[in-house]
RNA sequence: GCCGGCUUAGCACAGUUGGUAGUGCACCUGAUUUGUAAUCAGGGGGUCGGGGGUUCGAAUCCCUCAGCCGGCACCA
């Protein structure tokens, strides 16, 4: 005689020995019945037909919770089984699972799906689903699921079923003919599964590793209601539109091509902008303590022998062929070079901490299928950075470049930023008992920073363990820039020594650091997060005057040049063309500043000032408008409401 | 690297059972001197990603290589 609690404290005692989250929902009101989609018993997710045979605190699942929405992600996916299998009855279904925003299936097929097939399966679930049929779940013992999976020729779902130890009996839901077993819960009709859309068909391996067979995938979005849906849709039209591999055509910032796969390309005008991170950051990290330097692109591979990249690291290195027998490696990391230098004379521990920057090109052989505009390529530059200090400060220097790395992010407007802490990869150079005391530093200035990191098992440097840092973009999504590793190996290896205050040699402590991380990556970043409409001090043009009629050249060319003075970078746009038709190709341009001359301006000295978004700021003097921009430049635009 | 798709003028794209390539924007020339998101008219431009094959004939079909795109795997 079950006594059920509703989240407002009601209460209802039921006379028979169980009761199901659906009677319990009927008995509350129709509507309320019609809505249930599954529920929660004492916190713990339920099928709607699951018997409660205890006294327990019950809440009804709908559409509109987050938990819902989810329930009919799950069971979209045994949609795409049913369609899948009555379309394909040879085809073997693997596991689908809920992704954000949607569901995907893995299954295996004799040939690959096509676009076409992806289009036959997604009008077969609309045919299904109109039924409103009764989705039937039965607990079914364990040799019993067996054999319904055997006689369906599921191999898949059999050898699910053989890591699933100690389970005495499974979830099988039927759909009609088709049977999926599953934890659940789902959907009790298929009247919830509506507003869906197959998005796309792609490999994946059995269990995630390449060294097993690939499967074909079937990925689907899914929603509570029609206009959920379009909403998604609609972002995702938004975020394509934002993609820096498009951006950067439009504005003419860099391009690819076929003979240089993963390098850039840059145009002038991303060049611009590319260098104005660097001026940014010289300044930053010179007042941190840092001290510039350059090493050599390409170095004998005994080196890289010495450092340990060639055992850890070969398959990501460029390598050179020359006649003359020595071989060469194209640097894919910067910390040996700057060893080397440190090398040059003789280290007193008053020198230290010895802190030393680069804006190094590295090269790295990555796989093809891993290429991605800007985000992902062979040849980049890092802000990289290594500090050689004793064990003694080692903490405070890491304390000190988490900071350093925090207030970066915050000037670009990042604030949403998290932390993994990576410890000791399976493949590695050193003892455990370097890599302990490594990790236990790391972890404690970090902890002593006052920072929350998340742990990311065995996804450290073949050198050190390293922390993360992760910043998300505008719409939402994380991007991994900045690093800080703890390195008890190189040094040693490379043979850098101090003299410490016993006049003997010690080998320094190395800490690796990257705040950007890829200048290149940065600055695809910053192009989506922007949209393109990259803040005025970033622009590679912050403003372009314009001309009415011929009769305001002279003008046009004396206010560009007043402005270019103040270091402002400027056009002139004096084409015999209307003034819409330039504000609207500077519009498109995202100059942040439209300065328009007729003979008004002219004869006061002024300009009339739009901004990209169209705001009109109406007419200013020269003298004004100048103060405004270099102000807004010389405090990275904080000052300044959205351009 | 793996699976699938794509590659036609500077850019965005058409090109329907194989019959020797089109549109818009951009570009060039001319006219127009223009007040806040596209002025008008004319003109030039492509060995249809590379190579090979089938065919009387290939942008269209087949093979192969490369690059790109979406995932997977890998990662800054």
């Amino acid at each position: 005689m079950p006594v059920i609690t509703l989240p407002d404290g009601s209460q209802r005692t039921y006379s028979q020995p169980t009761v199901t989250v659906a009677q319990i929902a009927a008995d509350i009101g129709a509507g309320l019945a019609k809505a249930t989609v599954a529920g929660k018993v004492d916190g713990m997710l339920v099928d709607a037909s699951d018997p409660i045979d205890h006294d327990a605190r019950v809440q009804i699942v709908t559409p509109k919770d987050e938990e819902g929405l989810e329930i009919i992600r799950h069971s979209f996916a045994h949609l795409v089984g049913h369609a899948v299998k009555q379309l394909y009855p040879t085809a073997k279904m693997v596991i689908g699972p809920v992704i954000e925003d949607g569901f995907y299936y893995d299954i295996a097929y004799e040939r690959s799906f096509t676009p076409d097939d992806l289009a036959a399966i997604e009008a077969r679930i609309r045919e299904l689903i109109v039924k409103d049929y009764d989705v039937i779940k039965r607990m079914t013992p364990r040799d019993e699921v067996v054999k319904v999976f055997k006689a369906r020729g599921e191999d898949y779902k059999l050898r699910l079923i053989d890591d699933m130890v100690g389970e005495t009996q499974m979830g099988l839901y039927h759909h009609e003919e088709y049977v999926d077993m599953c934890r659940g819960p789902h959907v009790p009709n298929t009247r919830f599964l509506r507003s869906f859309k197959l998005m796309k068909i792609s490999g994946a391996y059995w269990r995630g590793d390449s060294q097993n067979e690939q499967l074909q995938r079937i990925y689907g979005t899914a929603w509570a209601d029609e206009k959920s849906l379009k909403a998604y849709l609609t972002r995702i039209e938004e975020a394509e539109k934002r993609d820096h591999r498009r951006i950067g055509k439009e504005l003419d910032l860099f391009h690819f091509q076929e003979e240089a796969p993963g390098a850039v390309f840059w145009h002038p005008k991303g060049w611009t902008v590319f260098q104005s991170l660097i001026a940014y950051m010289r300044k930053y990290q010179s007042a941190a303590g840092f001290q510039e330097v350059s090493g050599p692109e390409v170095m004998d591979i005994r080196l890289w022998q010495k450092s340990g990249h060639m055992e850890k690291f070969a398959e990501n290195m460029f390598f050179t062929q020359l006649p003359d027998d020595r071989k060469y490696c194209l640097k894919p990391m910067n910390c040996p070079g700057h060893v080397q230098i440190f090398n040059q004379g003789l280290k007193s521990y008053r020198d230290l901490p010895v802190r030393y920057c680069e804006f190094g090109k590295v090269h790295r052989y990555e796989p093809s299928g891993a290429l991605h505009g800007l985000m992902r390529v062979r040849a980049f530059t890092q802000d990289d950075g290594h500090v050689f200090c004793t064990q003694d400060q080692l903490i405070e220097e890491s304390i000190s470049l988490t900071k350093l790395i925090l207030g970066i992010y915050r000037d670009f407007g990042f604030d949403d930023v998290r932390i993994k802490f990576s410890d000791r990869p399976p493949k590695r150079v050193g003892s455990d008992e370097i890599w302990d005391r490594s990790e236990a530093a790391l972890k404690q200035a970090v902890t002593d920073a006052g920072l929350e990191y998340t742990l990311n098992p065995g996804e450290g440097a073949f050198y050190g363990p390293k922390l993360e840092f992760v910043l998300r973009d505008a719409i939402g999504r994380d991007w991994q820039c900045g690093t800080l590793q703890v390195d008890l190996n190189m040094p040693g290896r490379l043979g850098a020594t101090y003299i410490a205050e016993d006049s003997q040699r010690h080998t320094p402590v190395m800490l690796h650091r990257a705040l950007f991380g890829s200048l290149e990556r940065f600055t695809g970043i910053l192009i989506e997060h922007h949209a393109g409409k990259l803040p005025t001090w970033l622009a590679p043009v912050q403003a372009v005057v314009m001309n009415i009629t011929d009769n305001q050249n002279n003008y046009v060319r004396s206010v560009t040049e007043t402005l270019k003075n103040q270091g402002l970078r400027v056009e002139s746009d004096l084409r015999n063309e209307k003034v819409g038709f330039k504000i609207r190709e500077h519009t498109l341009q995202r100059v942040p500043y439209l300065l328009v001359a007729g003979d008004r301006e002219a004869g006061s000295n002024s300009l009339a000032v739009r901004t990209r978004n169209g705001k009109d700021l109406g007419v200013m003097t020269l003298e004004a408008l100048s103060a405004k921009l270099v102000d807004e430049v010389a405090t990275l635009g904080r000052s300044v409401q959205e351009v």
